[in-house]
RNA sequence: GGUACCUUAGCUCAGUUGGUAGAGCAAAGGACUGAAAAUCCUUGUGUCCCUGGUUCGAUUCCUGGAGGUACAA
């Protein structure tokens, strides 16, 4: 049985993912599954940059758009059906590609989370009011009681964090802490992450042209069609959320344009901070056959 | 060319009753086990426009210059 392997196409936003990868799972008779947060939504097009019908013509992608802003999907879910599809697709291919630029969704599948339970309903009720009632303080108090253990390691000022801790804690009757380092995952195949860099400002001036471009293709529209549905989790976005407060008045057209620029480039910045600190072989990008060629014998 | 005001961090500006200065934004660095394109944390030395003068000491006061803004023509 020759070994099943899974390679990462890591990298910030506009460097280059997806060009390269449907080049490589073309050399390498593959398919590619991607791992982004917001290309899963079948609703956001043009924002989230996926691959074209044209890049996916010969190439399967999974994890596109399969999903609806109107359901909720998250890395652990991600996670899941990833591992049961890897499993299909390894029946019939060696090696799988995956691209994308959520880090967390790659290491859920290459790594693995500790199991969780699904939270309920009740559960983010009763976070929620504590939050609304209470604020960040409320949220703090409530930690330390459930889960002093936490409580010391969290970051105390991201509400967010505290938040998720919480509403498991609710759901489960029990502290979020007794859930981590449960289990080693273990995968059935090996792993390898290469990651894309590019000199920051010609990554830089990348992305102001991929969001004029963008801007070209209609996303002021694709954003007000979606402008009901502002406040779900699947659009606090970058390129949506500027358009949003555009029609609330609070940016003019311009303004708004510039501001995803500059959400761009800092999303791109949290990215590279990420990926630095993973495991993985640096490839820069370059004149485009030549990087391809490298990519192919760093795969290889 | 006249009158007034301005010139301080990449930008907008505050301030120093004369002892070389600080906010916001931008930017940079970082954290992150289920909203992750999210969320959170940290970081401010700059010929204080130039030139003389007064002074122990000037970015601060005074002279002259340069640039800008407004008003008057």
């Amino acid at each position: 049985m020759p070994t099943k392997r899974l390679l990462y196409i890591a990298g910030p936003t506009a460097v280059g993912k997806t060009a390269l990868s449907v080049a490589l799972a073309r050399h390498f008779n593959t398919e590619i599954l991607s791992c982004d947060a917001r290309q899963c939504y079948q609703e956001m097009y043009i924002g989230t940059a996926v691959p074209t019908p044209e890049e996916r013509k010969d190439i399967p992608h999974h994890f596109l758009q399969h999903q609806s802003i109107h359901q909720s999907f998250d890395a652990g879910d991600f996670e899941k059906q990833a591992l049961l599809l890897l499993d299909q697709l390894f029946q019939t291919h060696d090696l799988i590609l995956m691209v994308g630029g959520s880090g967390l969704y790659a290491k859920a599948l290459m790594e693995g989370l500790d199991d969780f339970p699904k939270v309920n309903t009740k559960a983010i009720n009763i976070v929620n009011n504590l939050f609304k009632k209470s604020g960040l303080e409320g949220l703090q108090k409530a930690l330390k009681i459930q889960d002093p253990d936490y409580y010391q390691t969290v970051d105390r000022s991201n509400a967010r964090r505290i938040i998720r801790a919480l509403e498991v804690c609710e759901t489960a009757q029990k502290p979020y802490s007794s859930f981590l380092g449960q289990t080693a995952k273990v995968r059935s195949f090996h792993t390898q992450t290469l990651q894309l860099t590019m000199d920051r400002t010609a990554l830089y001036n990348r992305i102001d042209r991929r969001v004029e471009k963008m801007v070209d293709l209609g996303l002021k529209k694709e954003a007000q069609n979606l402008y009901p549905f502002k406040e779900l989790p699947a659009l606090q976005t970058v390129g949506y959320r500027e358009w949003f407060d555009h029609f609330d008045g609070k940016l003019s057209h311009s303004e708004a344009i510039a501001e995803i620029q500059k959400n761009s480039r800092r999303y791109a910045k949290r990215q590279m901070t990420w990926f630095k600190k993973t495991d993985s072989t640096l490839l820069e990008m370059a004149d485009f056959d030549a990087t391809l060629q490298k990519a192919i014998q760093l795969l290889g």
